[in-house]
DNA sequence: TGTACATCAGTGAACGCGCGTTCACTGATGTAC
DNA sequence: TGTACATCAGTGAACGCGCGTTCACTGATGTAC
């Protein structure tokens, strides 16, 4: 998921083509355009009816073509998923990264939960993207390689903030961490440039996915009859646990 | 989601029919046989291809019957998915209460290991059946009231041993809850008997979605060039995720 | 600047597939007298 | 114990729907000379 570790604004260009080869002809500024509308109206319909039912033929209907002509633009089913799951990740991804860049940098805790509340925030606004990224795998899809850079911004930023913070303040207390656990991780402390102590890696992978899992719950229904429905009792017990998980990284 | 809290094995008699009304005639015999075999074989698609594209027809081919027979014994598509649910939710608390009652009483950090394990051990075992409860909602079914009961039998497990330990001894450190947090949480707290203090409740349910958290991260391939594949690996690192939530509990 | 040819967007028909659900029916099983 | 009637499991045809993908085609746009 995760391959490298860079500077949030270094990935930028991630998420739209770079202005070296704009379109020059007609022909090429409407393919471009089309093809944008056919993402558009995908993701309107993905919205609508969850990913498992988005179908080619609806989105030529709604635009007004002629089923095969999607053809055109798109090579498959497949091919639109994937396209609309990349723009999902960047889509979470830059959200992620623009409120991280409003803080100091050695505000830690505060680093933290707005990247929290920026994840949870982006998935209630956009739940079915977020259940096409972070929730069951639909059936009869494999994700290419092509998702995996998209899908590491929101990991980057998590272990960002660890890294800034280990490298000042050094960790108070910490869990002996067995061989055969340490071993398990060599991927992701190699990505994640070998500046994290195995302790505090392991305690940044249990924030990434108590994070998620927080806001899974909330989004799938879980919290149904446990948790008060409005939104700010659910915002504000979603806090609660973030800064709950904070705490277990030494934050706060 | 959680309605009651009941020692374990007073929730048993959910899974199947008491005694009381066997089937006499050889029609109610037959009747209950191959309704049995209906969600048996339901269970089986449903392993293969997942929820969205289980099919009434295809179910019915596999039985033998044509595909209006199906009918009746199960008044639609929505409800077969009802059952499959109940049956899911039903064979994972049970599972997790079995490993619970080898364990004594006061051992509550085993008692919550051996509770993540088997959840895991459950999900890696059907991960279709635990993305049907709980991975992203299938689109356009809307579960009804009857799943309440048996999705809270694991949610109960966990405040069981919750409340068994703050019983005997009192928590450590505590984290001030903010009054809209508490509010919040009335429901639940009301569920659990009013027994835990609500910085206990919070850590418990940041647990109980710290675990699902980890487990769906796992089956939904999150872990993915983070975590090594191996099984030996990947339950290495959770036992140590698990731990640190534990560790976040005041347990261990 | 104009013509000849190549490229490509969009058409419309078709293939082959699968689905949930209804309905009138046959024939076996169960029940009441 | 035997008969008459009611219940109910399973049949087979049908309705109406939607899907992904291919293919030969027309006509507009772009390019090379």
């Amino acid at each position: 998921m995760l391959w490298f570790v860079a500077t949030a604004p270094e990935m930028e260009h991630t998420q739209r083509m770079p202005a070296s080869n704009a379109p020059s002809t007609a022909r090429e500024r409407a393919r471009v355009e089309i093809t944008q509308e056919i993402l558009d109206t995908a993701r309107g319909h993905l919205a609508k009816d969850g990913a498992a039912s988005l179908s080619l033929r609806a989105v030529a209907r709604d635009l007004g073509m002629v089923s095969s002509a999607i053809y055109r633009y798109v090579p498959n089913r497949d091919s639109l998923l994937t396209m609309l799951i990349i723009e999902a990740y960047n889509s979470l991804g830059a959200d992620v990264e623009k409120v991280g860049r409003t803080l100091r940098r050695d505000a830690y805790l505060e680093r933290f939960l707005v990247t929290c509340h920026a994840v949870r925030g982006w998935a209630l606004a956009h739940p079915q993207e977020y259940a096409l990224i972070y929730g069951s795998p639909v059936p009869g899809y494999a994700a290419p390689t092509d998702t995996i850079g998209p899908a590491s911004r929101v990991p980057t930023v998590l272990l960002t903030i660890l890294i800034d913070m280990h490298r000042n303040d050094r960790p108070k207390k910490s869990m002996p961490v067995e061989p055969l656990v340490s071993t398990a991780i060599a991927d992701i402390r190699k990505f994640s440039g070998g500046l994290l102590p195995d302790d505090l890696l392991l305690r940044g992978m249990a924030a990434w996915s108590g994070l998620f899992g927080a806001v899974s719950f909330e989004l799938y229904g879980h919290l149904h009859n446990v948790v008060a429905e409005g939104p700010k009792h659910r915002k504000a017990y979603f806090d609660h646990q973030m800064r709950q998980v904070a705490a277990g990284l030494g934050l706060g």
